[in-house]
DNA sequence: TCATTTCAGAGTAATTTAGTATGATTTACA
DNA sequence: TGTAAATCATACTAAATTACTCTGAAATGA
């Protein structure tokens, strides 16, 4: 179980404008060259991203893209939503019948309760969170720990 | 982010396996037909599972699997990991360069949050719970509920 | 013996993934 | 006003993965 580079990516992306929110628009070209990932695929990436809302674009030279909130206010599950919809461990396209007599029942509450771990988790995690947990880390580097 | 249809059948597998546990071995066939999987499909997924030591064969005319011990000792986390391999949300494979300087860090620690998130979850869960659960369920659909 | 069943391994069509490419449009700035 | 820098829209493609499908051998209970 993995998630896409869609996802990963689009995190990353949006870490990246979280690190500079407020300030001047991020281009895809710095990000791909800070995040090592291809220019034409994040423009794929920064489509959905718009369009959802999520990031607001400036064209033109000196352009780029910028978060539409605060980093406090967007989540990774907002971010994955777009990139990879809602997390679905199974399809749970059986038929009834089949559920009945076969336990499907069983198996289809087990995909449930995973598919609400991992939507805990990403629906409590923000990009700010991400920064949060990201300074602590080059603190923690700085005194040598 | 989905489950394979290896891991899903998988478990469904070794649930009827489990709601059998203790009687006659139950063939490929029967499971086949109960789950409405592909026989040829189940063959190539009981290959790990009898290789990991999860279910013990019996060849032969009225052969089939049988759990190598009891529902209770076995987590779908167990079969999962046969099946799937570990549950690994992102590969990790950036160089360390690349990490310090660009908050890879900060995003490889989320995905730790979520792959832990599923483990505990997965390995929380036991056969005889699934058993449990279905038969709950069964009940409250006597009673009308 | 024979029907039933596992076992081993090859093959394959369809889908998804991950990335590439092209050209149009917009806009800051010199 | 020209130009470089940037987004935007869309099409294309190679590689990998998925989800089977198939063939035949080996074992075994009745």
């Amino acid at each position: 179980m993995k998630l896409s580079t869609k996802g990963r990516y689009g995190v990353k992306a949006m870490f990246e404008l979280a690190l500079r929110y407020g300030e001047e628009p991020v281009s895809i070209k710095t990000i791909s060259e800070r995040q090592n990932i291809s220019e034409y695929y994040l423009e794929q990436l920064f489509a959905p991203l718009r369009k959802s809302g999520l990031v607001n674009s400036i064209r033109g030279a000196q352009g780029g893209y910028v978060l539409s909130k605060p980093p406090r206010e967007i989540t990774v599950a907002d971010i994955l939503n777009v990139l990879e919809g809602p997390i679905e461990i199974s399809e749970c396209i059986d038929d009834e019948v089949a559920c009945v007599r076969t336990g499907y029942c069983a198996t289809r509450l087990l995909w449930i309760k995973i598919r609400d771990s991992v939507n805990q988790v990403i629906e409590s995690i923000t990009l700010q969170d991400m920064i949060d947990d990201y300074n602590e880390i080059k603190n923690n580097l700085k005194k040598g720990e």
